[in-house]
DNA sequence: AACTGAATGTAGCGATCGCTACAAGGCAAA
DNA sequence: TTTGCCTTGTAGCGATCGCTACATTCAGTT
């Protein structure tokens, strides 16, 4: 077995993985290098400080989330956009997505209090989410801009709601509300 | 002056000042406890650990947030959906919410990751900001309480898209979305 | 072979974490 | 006065934190 190089490129895998397991902000050193197969030691040398690691952390993670939707585009069409509204919900709330959405509240609280690299990557995070969703629209959409834009804020709105064990609320906010 | 006595009530809003201007997952129990003018040792005596004082906070915190509704509440009412959404929105983005934001966000995540206490303060928060929603939807709502709920989905979407820097998505997705 | 610089291991620094052991003070009941 | 409980101060435990000093190994150049 020979030993695999150690860098910023194939440390960040590693971690991507532990963070996306163990959550981000509790994330110290010496699990994190433990995880990677490494030391604390090395993480330091290769990142120069824990506040960098994690800003490249989260670019990273940016770009395997970007990956992610890339491959997962060109399922068969929604007709309306309650239906596209729906299934990207139902695909929200599936346990496998679990993960990513502890990973991603984490984000947006990191982001409120300002902490460095947070706000870029949830943002670099929901623009591209928002240029999926725009592919994801139904075909004859009047207004597949705007209307991308209005259903993540409402799917957004819901999955938050969710998290706070307020899944009715949104559900029948939905249902009021003729998409 | 008379030293005041030492309780979980009169501690707990010390403690909740702090935690809304310093964040509640990075709080440790020496500056909470400095914050209330008493010592770490005096708040595990009465908490009895820092997770049963964490919880104890959040509903305290929760209870605060729910006066601050009822005190807000008979506004001159909105004429429209629309209106009652900007002018609620509008309130969420002024600055001296922002601390309450961060402690929201820090909820929401600690909610995700299933830390005891966060998930119940925040289901207790959101319906109580749903209540309030209800009173304040327009006088001949056709359905104010299905159209409470749309409005909530659609404002806490909102407010995380301006989190992370998504100020314009948010604005131009109700903009295409007549309410 | 000698030199050089990058990569890595070992050990530990000072700070902070949640929490506890122990003793002493305050006060009301006996 | 004595007893006993509630409250509080002092001190420190063991663990973990981000980070660093120092020495060593290893690959490539000359």
């Amino acid at each position: 077995m020979a030993k695999p190089p150690l860098s910023r490129e194939t440390l960040l895998p590693q971690l991507a993985a532990h963070v996306l397991n163990h959550g981000l902000g509790g994330a110290s050193l010496r699990p994190l290098a433990k995880a990677a197969g490494t030391s604390d030691r090395m993480l330091i040398y290769h990142f120069g400080n824990k506040e960098q690691l994690v800003a490249d952390l989260l670019d990273h993670i940016a770009g395997i989330y970007s990956a992610a939707l890339e491959s997962a585009i060109g399922e068969q069409p929604s007709a309306t956009r309650q239906e596209c509204f729906d299934r990207i919900l139902a695909q929200g709330r599936h346990p496998m997505m679990q993960p990513f959405m502890v990973l991603w509240w984490e984000i947006v609280a990191g982001a409120a209090r300002g902490i460095p690299g947070y706000r870029e990557a949830g943002e670099q995070m929901m623009a591209k989410q928002l240029a999926w969703l725009e592919k994801q629209m139904p075909e004859g959409d009047p207004d597949p801009k705007g209307g991308a834009r209005f259903l993540m804020t409402l799917l957004e709105g819901s999955i938050m709601l969710d998290t706070v064990g307020h899944e009715r609320t949104a559900e029948e906010g939905i249902a009021a509300g003729h998409l």
